[in-house]
DNA sequence: ATGTTTCCACCTAGGTGAAAACTT
DNA sequence: AAGTTTTCACCTAGGTGGAAACAT
């Protein structure tokens, strides 16, 4: 088996600078949203796809603005309500997976620990690694967007380097900033001198 | 098993004027869509939930204004690819399907004989009858938008008389065309003098 | 000080019927 | 004359970052 991350130009350019993702109370889309390409699967089998998001390390960050780099500033918060988000094609065929772009696109962040949106809940100024699983369906089996993820033969898991993040509730690094508007569609109106009016 | 259907009300009032449906090339959506409730599944089987729409008769009809009466107008044209919307949640438990209002809002019409969008293709002019069929999955089986629905044991199909409707590619009657504006939100701009500025 | 929340103008994406143009 | 296609202003629905207000 094997998944490929789509895009990946794009999140290394995200990667270099420091990639910021935004968390509300309501909860906010990952930009860029994970995409993926799998093979190797069975193609009569069913599987579900699915992503959480662990901590990268044990830290709590702040952004240093002379330095433009984030330094460690303690240790992380205590851990929070572990969520899965469960792609919404799941369960589906192997023949079915392969045959898309996976996209994770409807996946939302939030900092609200009592979300009951069934979002991925996050520490604010932490680092992040999304993580994609791959579980094959044993008769019966039901999967919660409130449990961990089963471990086992039947689930495999995977990640990208170029993927890990920080939250922020307003973005530290103009940079990140600057390329969010640029390649976003949703923040078109940012671009260029589109609000240099008022 | 019990299929209830959701807002009843509101097609009862669009059928005593005689509903119509717009097609168009593209594919438009019914309004009302249909809605219904089911209870008395296994919770623990798989189903497919599809609709389909089937000739009232073998007529091609006219409306004639000054009687706001539609009149028979000939035998039908002939008949048209098949097509089947599943439901996109489609297969589910029995559980997850009684759980919810299941909405067929997404579904649409087209007068397209070379439709590839999986639209439901029907001619103009036409009586149709919508059809939900609850299909019980068993093991391997799939389901296609262009085949029929597989008939059987395993196979429930249900209809209501208030949800027959014309195809029409511009509307008719006056009075279905307000009571569209009047109810359909997408249609607000229509609605009281919104319009009036011209 | 530093981080969070709320509100908002500005977008994307796409569902309406009207009107005009087109077809037969 | 009758029906169809195209285009469009006007909506719904919801995803952006900025700015100001708020919290600690």
């Amino acid at each position: 088996m094997r998944v490929d991350l789509q895009g990946s130009d794009l999140w290394k350019r995200f990667h270099e600078i420091g990639t910021e993702m935004i968390i509300t109370k309501a909860g906010r889309r990952m930009f860029p949203a994970m995409r993926v390409k799998i093979s190797g699967l069975d193609p009569h089998q069913l599987y579900y796809i699915t992503m959480d998001i662990i901590p990268v390390d044990n830290k709590r960050y702040r952004y240093v603005y002379h330095s433009s780099k984030w330094m460690v500033a303690g240790n992380a918060d205590s851990p929070v309500p572990p969520r899965v988000y469960i792609h919404p094609d799941s369960p589906a065929s192997g023949e079915t997976w392969m045959r898309q772009v996976i996209s994770f696109d409807k996946l939302k962040l939030t900092n609200n620990e009592l979300d009951d949106q069934g979002h991925i809940i996050l520490h604010s100024m932490h680092k992040y690694q999304p993580r994609v699983h791959v579980i094959h369906k044993e008769r019966g089996e039901e999967l919660s967007h409130v449990r961990a993820v089963p471990q086992g033969d039947g689930t495999r898991t995977l990640s990208f380097p170029e993927t890990t993040f920080t939250t922020v509730t307003a973005y530290q690094n103009q940079q990140i900033t600057r390329l969010k508007i640029d390649r976003n569609p949703f923040a078109k109106g940012f671009r260029d001198s589109g609000r240099n009016r008022t």
